[in-house]
DNA sequence: TAGATTGTTAATCGATTAACAATC
DNA sequence: TAGATTGTTAATCGATTAACAATC
């Protein structure tokens, strides 16, 4: 019953990864320290993380990669498939319908939207572009329950009330800003202007002290 | 000569971008507590990360925006301008030559890599696609210090060896695998395979109580 | 001056790490 | 059995929040 930190989550799907890897190599048993190692954290962060869920390990002997995989493909609910939506059909939301990662990873675009009149009606990689007008009835006509925003930053409130309006209950978004959406939907943001302002923060202020570096305060 | 936490670094950028939109509005003067509402935290969180940096603020008034801005923008490093070079020309990679968001950031996609033979020797929005054995020669030749990584997963180890041979002092890497640098590299990822797994979780774990949703454990 | 708001120190909270009994 | 490794509790660490003196 109790509440799950998002860097649990993170770390498990990096688990999941790892022993793919593993099993790749004909391994099938490894101890927490050894996973801990391959996925840069500590074996102790491992179990205590595990404890979450359950149990699945083997006192004295470690965890059998092919059941621990499959127990945490079935935690992080990677064991289905879901409808998605695409809003926005530019350089980076054309990109994605032609992305295997979400396919890869369960999550089928069936529909996308875009405002632009000369790219409605197109089909890129099976999938249709509608226009944005039509956004309310296609969701319904879909069952789509989950969205992807790939609009401008100025757009992307407008269209993110539509889609709750619509009925989608998670968005994954990658305009530049924040989205104001209600409780109940799930929201997941990948901002690229994040990360390089970050990555500018940290080359700017690498010192080198001692021959080592460390990022300091002025 | 403390170690600032990275969250601050990424909350020092949402100030950023919510001062910018103030200063869109004609709005010269803000508190701390209002500041913190356009950000999604609280003015004690606000207060709390610029101390990192300085004062920037005067007591009973709050703080001028534009100063503020300014600021943080030096602060971030965003007042000039990188030379990047982008290593994986798929689908995501051609997004990214003629995404305005990384100029926009003072990133300029400067060369481009690719192992296939079919588009090295194109230009796509004026950076020119080169075959990845030439790539530690224009990696000197344009004194480029930062690289983006799209290639598949199984290649980026192997590219950022590479890139770190190089010369390059940061990477921004969008496979979904965790690499390996030395520490004096700044390493960033952008991992969409994570987001959706994570995604997944959340949405296979929401529950329904008392007409409201918590994420809990089974 | 009175009211407002910053800058900063102290208290709280939550996540990570250490330690070790349980047990294969 | 002896050695190894899990599962879990207690200790530590660091980040967030509360409180308030300084001061505009």
């Amino acid at each position: 019953m109790r509440r799950i930190p998002d860097m649990v989550i993170t770390r498990m799907s990096i688990y999941s990864r790892v022993l793919s890897a593993l099993m790749e190599k004909g391994i099938d048993i490894i101890s927490s320290d050894e996973l801990g190692k391959l996925a840069n954290c500590s074996g102790t962060q491992v179990r205590k993380d595990l404890t979450y869920f359950g149990q699945f390990g083997t006192r004295g002997v470690g965890y059998n990669t092919s059941d621990l995989k499959s127990n945490i493909t079935k935690i992080l609910g990677m064991d289905k498939r879901w409808k998605v939506a695409l809003v926005g059909v530019g350089n980076l939301g054309s990109a994605f319908l032609s992305h295997e990662r979400f396919k890869k990873h369960g999550f089928d675009i069936v529909v996308s939207f875009d405002a632009d009149k000369s790219k409605i009606g197109k089909i890129y990689n099976n999938v249709e572009i509608r226009n944005i007008a039509e956004l309310k009835e296609s969701i319904n006509e879909f069952g789509v329950k989950i969205a992807i925003i790939t609009v401008p930053a100025q757009f992307a409130q407008e269209v993110s009330d539509l889609l709750v309006e619509s009925g989608i209950k998670a968005i994954l978004n990658f305009a530049p800003t924040t989205l104001r959406v209600p409780e109940k939907v799930i929201i997941r943001n990948v901002d690229l202007s994040l990360e390089l302002e970050a990555l500018s923060f940290f080359l700017t202020h690498k010192r080198a002290y001692d021959s080592e570096f460390s990022f300091l305060y002025l």
